[in-house]
DNA sequence: GGTAGACCTGGACGC
DNA sequence: GCGTCCAGGTCTACC
């Protein structure tokens, strides 16, 4: 077998809901603008055997249509089962029109859209990797990391194609790695030992996907938990929750400070933003982040056109604080004033080091 | 509990 | 072209 279809919940639209957040632009995962296709590289066979899969999905462009999904080699029924799991994972195929009516009845500016649905990973622990190479770095390096991590240690697929061609690693493979390797291969500077462990927990069965998945887990246990993880703090576990589907906690960032500030017009320092941020969502309740991130998205659309026509190489990689807020758009050039501030510290800090090094 | 500084990389910037 | 600075979230030491 190497074709064929699944029948997407009623109001699933490809374009929309694939490109609905940032990881639909990170390795081994790709968007072909030209011809409104999702194509992405899957390991699915037993560990050291087999090549990877490169998976392919399309859909006419009508909400429901069926997803037509074609294979770069035959596959086995098996295979096929654990292709379908990860593509229905990755496209939340799990979430009915009927689910989202919750959240449109919250926050009924996205119900026109139907906006709702957010792109992830097809295993948790891709999840969890990535939301630590977006830790602490600009996005182009997490796009650089991500490509790395699958280019020297993913499962390379039978055929070239678009992107990536080679799978995201497991957690059994990178249990392995020296994380001196991971840091001299991958660019993933002092995150080399948190990453190696997080795969070890995973493989030793100390993070287990089903308990962090089941219904019956409360968010509040594994909040706690995954706060005890290395390399995870307060906006690492927000994120990785929201792609648990527990969408009641905001991984509020610099990025969200900047829309705090510029969008909401809220004043003050950092820390007063975020919790500015935070109260100007409470009233969506369990469903905050889609609010959230959905007014963001809605942001960087604005800048940069809907998101199904950005590329991983171009638009992709100019989502950055710093260059998001030094553009000049009309009517949005953030105030003169802060420019000036961000020069002055820069100049303050110099003449601090120049007087810390003529004391010493 | 709050704060300062180190961690590391790619990109921006000044010379 | 080279050197320096900056942004980014987590972690640890210290008060």
């Amino acid at each position: 077998m190497n074709r064929f279809s699944i029948t997407p919940p009623t109001d699933f639209v490809l374009a929309r809901d694939a490109c609905s957040y940032g990881y639909f632009l990170l390795a081994p995962n790709h968007w072909e603008p030209r011809t409104g296709s999702f194509s992405t590289v899957m390991d699915v066979g037993v560990e050291g055997e087999g090549g990877a899969v490169r998976v392919h999905v399309m859909q006419e462009r009508l909400a429901g249509a069926t997803l037509r999904v074609r294979l770069d080699r035959s596959v086995s029924a098996l295979e096929a089962k654990a292709i379908r799991a990860g593509l229905s994972r990755m496209l939340r195929l799990d979430e009915s029109a009927e689910d989202l009516a919750g959240f449109h009845a919250l926050d009924a500016r996205f119900k026109e859209s139907g906006r709702g649905r957010l792109m992830r990973s097809a295993t948790v622990f891709e999840d969890v990797i990535k939301t630590v190479t977006s830790c602490n770095v600009a996005w182009p390096s997490t796009i650089i990391m991500n490509r790395r991590l699958c280019e020297t240690q993913g499962k390379a697929s039978a055929t070239a194609g678009p992107g990536c061609g080679h799978a995201f690693p497991t957690a059994a493979r990178l249990a392995r790695v020296r994380p001196a390797s991971l840091r001299a291969r991958c660019s993933v500077g002092y995150r080399d030992v948190r990453i190696v462990e997080l795969a070890k927990m995973f493989v030793r069965g100390e993070i287990n996907p089903g308990w962090l998945e089941s219904a019956a887990t409360s968010d509040e246990a594994i909040h706690e938990a995954l706060l005890e993880w290395p390399g995870v703090g307060p906006y690492a576990a927000a994120n990785i929750m929201q792609l648990l589907g527990r969408y009641e906690r905001l991984p509020l960032d610099s990025e969200s400070v900047r829309h705090g500030r510029d969008v909401l017009g809220f004043k003050g320092t950092p820390a007063q933003i975020m919790k500015k941020v935070q109260g100007h969502f409470a009233p969506f309740g369990v469903h905050r982040f889609r609010s959230y991130w959905f007014e963001v998205w809605a942001f960087y659309e604005r800048k940069r056109g809907p998101a199904w026509t950005w590329e991983r190489e171009t638009t992709g990689k100019t989502f950055t604080a710093s260059k998001l807020k030094d553009e000049d758009f009309a009517g949005e050039r953030p105030p003169t004033g802060e420019r000036e501030d961000r020069s002055t510290r820069r100049t303050q800090r110099a003449q601090k080091k120049r007087r810390a090094g003529e004391t010493r």
